[in-house]
RNA sequence: GGGUUGUUAGCUCAGCUGGUAGAGCAGCGGACUCUUAAUCCGUAGGUCGACAGUUCGAAUCUGUCACAGCCCA
């Protein structure tokens, strides 16, 4: 690849409405500061709103508040001698009222010629119209910046979905339910921090950019450091530094931080997305599930004041206990008598099983492995409300501590939420001999030309050697936490920028 | 990667079985001192995503490509 398609040159996207604007703002250049920077806002809508909405007419003018606010014009009605317009700040909206008599013809006139989306500095008292909307009778306007490009259409907004994603800025002036969205997902980041650090976890960061990938089955991004002349992996997961950390002595740790995955893009996956990671030594994952419960419900309160949520048409509610399932515990409870347990527990039966769904299955796959994959194509996506899938196999679960009477499973817990995976953890295997046979399997399969096998971590190993005390560990995540907390259908309403193909 | 739907004015959208482009908002000019998507009168604005093909004639039919949405893997 080239240089060739990034953009270096302005957009050759003029029109009229645009020329029109440029010229106003030259007019504005020859009669001054065109981007004034000096006006004092001292006001939020919001704030103006929630305290003197209540009042009647008549007491709010005896008082006489004088208010300086700014925002962006979102309406503008002229009537001749007299406007009204509504600008919008980070709070809300509120009406200025632009007369001849008050705020002088010379400042009228000029408004007149501001159009929709100039942003603009208002100084004035407050009043109610007659219908008792609160507005800013203005004494002194001021033009601080100049709008260039016309706004959507003020009725519809912008309902380009393309649009909406390259350009957000649109999105978040027109729409305030792409505003709520991410001021949602703001505070579901904030109650989970409070959250953890309530509990005595400890907020860190470690690195972006790996050496060897490691703490998931993923394909990497790859970069090049130049000046150690070294090959270097955007992470997949912080799983491994942070479990070192706890060897270090942070007993509770955690991080909320991008991950990195080179693979599709879809409605639930963006190349960079948001984990939050947690460690707990001394615990085991059934704690976990605990904790993870009363995070659910304590953040959705948070954010909707109750953990009854609506999502896409379902009622999902985050109050009651989750439901903890094993595998063929959760085959059975949604396909009642479809298998008998020999069926289950027959190789031949479930890759045939298999076969007629056309699930992809690996030839090396155990039992467990096949009782995941048939899990998969028959259950996952029946699991609405919040349940908790346990005791994972320990093929797939290379970094999970496995069950003291049968090696051949993990205490591993995936949760689901509308059929999809929303967090996984385990406790943690901290046994270095162990965790070190399960990478050399990851190595065989890699070598066998599975791309998502892990690598053998030797720096990990050492550091497991040097004890690891038991420990229970989780990711979840957050971006699929807050399509569900705020109803959202896709993983690119709730991400600011999503990824997105060049523009042609 | 496969299927499917879409792309027309700055924005939101019409445009029939093929006959060469329309509305509302935004803009510009005018009227209007309590409007709420203000209203009323007038006016300007388009390489119909791109490229081929069929046709006397293509926004419309066909194909390829680009981008996007949805579904599936």
């Amino acid at each position: 690849m080239t240089n060739e398609n990034q953009q270096t040159t302005p957009l050759q996207d003029e029109n009229q409405l645009i020329a029109e604007r440029r010229e106003k703002l030259s007019k504005l250049r020859e009669q001054g500061v065109a981007f004034p920077n000096d006006f004092d806002r001292k006001d939020m809508a919001g704030d103006l709103h929630a305290t003197h909405d209540a009042k009647e007419k008549e007491a709010l003018e005896a008082d006489k508040v004088e208010v300086a606010i700014a925002g962006r014009m979102m309406l503008k009605r002229v009537m001749g001698k007299a406007s009204f317009a509504t600008i919008q700040d980070m709070s809300g909206r509120i009406q200025l009222y632009i007369s001849n008599d008050i705020a002088g013809m010379e400042t009228h006139d000029a408004f007149k010629h501001w159009d929709m989306g100039d942003i603009i500095g208002a100084r004035g008292t407050l009043f109610k119209t007659k219908t008792g909307e609160l507005t800013v009778q203005v004494s002194e306007l001021k033009l601080l910046t100049k709008s260039l490009r016309p706004l959507p259409e003020k009725f519809h907004g912008l309902t380009d979905q393309e649009q909406k994603y390259r350009q957000r800025y649109l999105g978040l002036i027109t729409s305030e339910e792409t505003r709520n969205t991410f001021m949602a997902r703001s505070k579901i980041i904030q109650t989970i921090r409070d959250f953890l650090v309530e509990r005595g976890y400890l907020e860190v960061e470690t690195p972006m950019m790996h050496p060897i990938p490691g703490g998931a089955s993923a394909k990497p991004f790859t970069t090049h450091h130049n000046a150690l002349d070294m090959e270097l992996f955007l992470r997949i997961a912080p799983e491994l530094y942070l479990k070192r950390l706890v060897v270090g002595g942070f007993e509770k740790v955690f991080e909320i931080n991008r991950n990195f995955r080179n693979e599709g893009l879809s409605t639930r996956h963006n190349p960079e997305f948001t984990m939050i990671e947690f460690y707990e030594a001394y615990r085991d994952y059934r704690y976990m599930m605990d904790l993870t419960e009363e995070m659910f419900r304590e953040t959705a309160k948070a954010v909707l004041g109750h953990a009854v949520v609506q999502y896409q048409g379902h009622t999902i509610n985050l109050a009651q206990p989750f439901d903890r399932l094993t595998i063929t515990q959760a085959i059975h409870k949604y396909h009642p008598k479809r298998y008998s347990d020999e069926q289950l527990g027959d190789r031949v039966f479930l890759k045939a099983e298999l076969e007629k769904m056309g699930g992809n299955q690996h030839p090396t796959d155990g039992i467990g492995g096949l009782q995941l994959a048939l899990f998969e194509e028959t259950t996952e996506q029946l699991l609405i409300q919040p349940t908790f899938i346990i005791d994972y196999p320990a093929e797939v679960s290379p970094l999970a501590r496995s069950n003291d009477a049968n090696p051949g499973i993990t205490e591993r817990f995936e949760l689901f939420i509308v059929g999809r995976e929303i967090a996984n953890g385990f406790s943690e295997l901290n046994d270095p001999e162990d965790q070190s046979d399960r990478f050399m399997a990851q190595v065989r399969q890699k070598e066998a030309g599975d791309a998502e096998a892990m690598h053998y971590d030797a720096d990990y190993i050492r550091a497991l050697e040097f004890g690891l005390p038991p420990t229970a560990g989780e990711g979840i995540g957050i971006d699929r936490l807050v399509m569900l907390l705020t109803d959202s259908p896709s993983i690119r309403d709730v991400i600011l920028f999503p990824q997105m193909r060049l523009e042609d």
